[in-house]
DNA sequence: TTTAGCACTCCGGGAAAGAGAGTGCTAACC
DNA sequence: GGTTAGCACTCTCTTTCCCGGAGTGCTAAA
């Protein structure tokens, strides 16, 4: 049996009205849609058809029709009319997204919720973690008697800094030795190594400088492990329950949970400029009866991020897609404009 | 009618009943959690007479009593048993307490899931923002011709610190000065403040100072200000989905939506170490059938945060209470030893 | 004041009935 | 051969009705 034409606009028109009303799909309806030209029994035929071939399925023997996953693909990848943004949009998610680089973890949470918001369903935010990043620079301040100031510059050019008290007296006229010390020999060093690094320079100095510099050099390994986390970052789960598919308590409670204590399964694909993931194709149990629309953004010249939106696998997955999509170049451009590194770490 | 001190016993059987089951609570079962020595009769004699003073409510005419707000109050106040965290619970809390101050954010953040986890009900932590805060040393490094560090202890002696990308070439002798300018005219000088003098010294300096000035002010500005805002975290908000009284999605989205949404409503009283809030108490109508109890901690010597949970109106008030004074009792302690200042600012 | 006894109320669950939507099949039609 | 009208059939959903159970409120006696 062949997918002609006329099967793939009924499924289509299928796909559309259930995405739209959440209730299966009958001939009539579908004959009517399609501006009348052929009989609601012609569409019958059809439709048995399009169950055989495993686009559509029936939830009982006389109910209508509702797409299957293949269905969806289908829809997805051939059937549906990829969606513009209005720039009225266009401007909106402009202004959701004016916030100060500086904070990361807030501008990323900020755009969860905006783009939660702006597409109706849960939404998630990835920011990946630089596994190698390593310190660039050490300064350290003297402030009085019993602390200092301990300055790191990491290698995408954030700077961390916090104030040390002392457990010693420290001269101050040593304190260059230690940031020759620092930025000879831990700049550069990956976290793993640096404790090596710390016992082989033990020897050389006094034992209040030595404090000095393990206090520093757990404060920097502290800092580049935690930049080097992957964070993720949800929003909205909570416009789940207006959903029909949701209003039954334990299935939006066992999502929700998943949102809120399992971030770290959500899909993370690491190719293409956008993913969708429908129902089953999710290796996730969880998600085996959602969908996924995810899409990466850049961050400066050689990272990446995710954004994605989790909802029912009858998704309005086009307009979602445009919105998605509409955000990672968002954030794209506004790395490009804002992130830091005016030079890179040359590596060879 | 007078209160007897058989009405009152019946009163806590009956919220502790409800509390546990969410179902109401009739004569029968009363009579033998009471040992038997009084019959169903009596007790509904009773029951009529607590429904008549306003403690009890009746769902409808052959239904069993739950209790009614002042139920609650009256419970809270007077009936209920103080209960004590067994070493097992304390041991679990300062466990879950084992953050990094470093960042506030997560340690809130984290502090806020664990404790909503530990109560079963959403929970919310905010840190009040000091508002007053101002920057206490500013220090600049310079990195090379194009870039400058610029770094600032602040009056809680935290320390934040930036790249900064200068416009023009600045001299590096030049720096010194300009540090001095930095510390003797803009610490201790709040945000509103800053731009202000910022134009007073316009003309005692370079265009080129000038202009590293006024964008290491305007850094400072803004990481003062964002220092100065109360940050409200809320976590677990999917456990209300377990709960009976949330089966109805309607409600529990309103609530979810609210804590997720509207967090600055949530309540923020300012006195006494710990608050219970029953239904109608609230002010805020999204809380008007919830409970809310809330409990303070200290962040040094003279900041406070809170921390709080959510839950319907029959919610386990004395274990809540408990375990979340534990955790403000945990969370006061870690600030004093973790807390860094080691002198605050001599304010006269 | 307490208690036993009893009629009454109300909820919740289950069965039955009916309406509605939609199918699948057959037979006729172009 | 594809298309269509017609029609019986299926299945769900809603409404209604009924019944059992839990619990009350009242009365009269202890």
């Amino acid at each position: 049996m062949e997918l002609t034409d006329r099967k793939r606009q009924i499924l289509k028109v299928v796909v559309e009205d259930y995405i739209r009303t959440a209730e299966p799909v009958g001939s009539k309806a579908i004959a009517e849609q399609m501006g009348g030209s052929v009989s609601s029994a012609t569409i019958r035929n059809e439709l048995s058809d399009l169950v055989d071939l495993g686009y559509l399925e029936q939830p009982h023997t006389s109910a209508g029709r509702i797409p299957s996953p293949k269905g969806y693909r289908l829809y997805v990848n051939e059937l549906m009319e990829r969606q513009k943004l209005s720039i009225l949009e266009t401007e909106k998610i402009n202004e959701a997204l004016h916030g100060k680089m500086e904070q990361l973890d807030h501008l990323l949470s900020q755009a969860g919720r905006a783009i939660s918001s702006f597409v109706n369903y849960p939404a998630y935010v990835a920011a990946t973690g630089r596994k190698n990043l390593t310190a660039r620079r050490f300064d350290l301040l003297a402030v009085d008697e019993h602390s200092c100031i301990v300055v790191m510059m990491m290698g995408d050019n954030r700077v961390k800094s916090q104030l040390l008290r002392l457990q010693l007296k420290v001269d101050l006229e040593q304190m260059p030795t230690l940031v020759n010390l620092l930025n000879s020999h831990f700049t550069g060093v990956p976290t793993a190594e640096m404790n090596k690094r710390l016992m082989s320079v033990a020897e050389e100095i006094s034992p209040q400088l030595f404090l000095l510099l393990s206090q520093t050099i757990a404060y920097a390994v502290d800092v580049l492990e935690e930049a080097g986390q992957r964070e993720i970052i949800t929003a909205g789960a909570s416009q789940l329950l207006k959903l029909p598919e949701f209003r039954n308590a334990d299935k939006a409670h066992e999502l929700m949970n998943f949102l809120s204590e399992s971030k770290e399964n959500l899909p993370m694909p690491d190719d293409g400029p956008m993913q969708i993931l429908i129902g089953p194709e999710n290796v996730t149990d969880a998600l085996k009866d959602t969908s996924v629309v995810v899409a990466s953004y850049d961050i400066g010249d050689n990272m990446r991020g995710l954004i994605g939106v989790v909802g029912p696998t009858r998704m309005n997955y086009a307009t979602v897609a445009a919105r998605l999509s509409g955000f990672a170049e968002g954030l794209t451009r506004l790395f490009e404009k804002q992130e830091l590194p005016p030079k890179e770490e040359p590596k060879k």
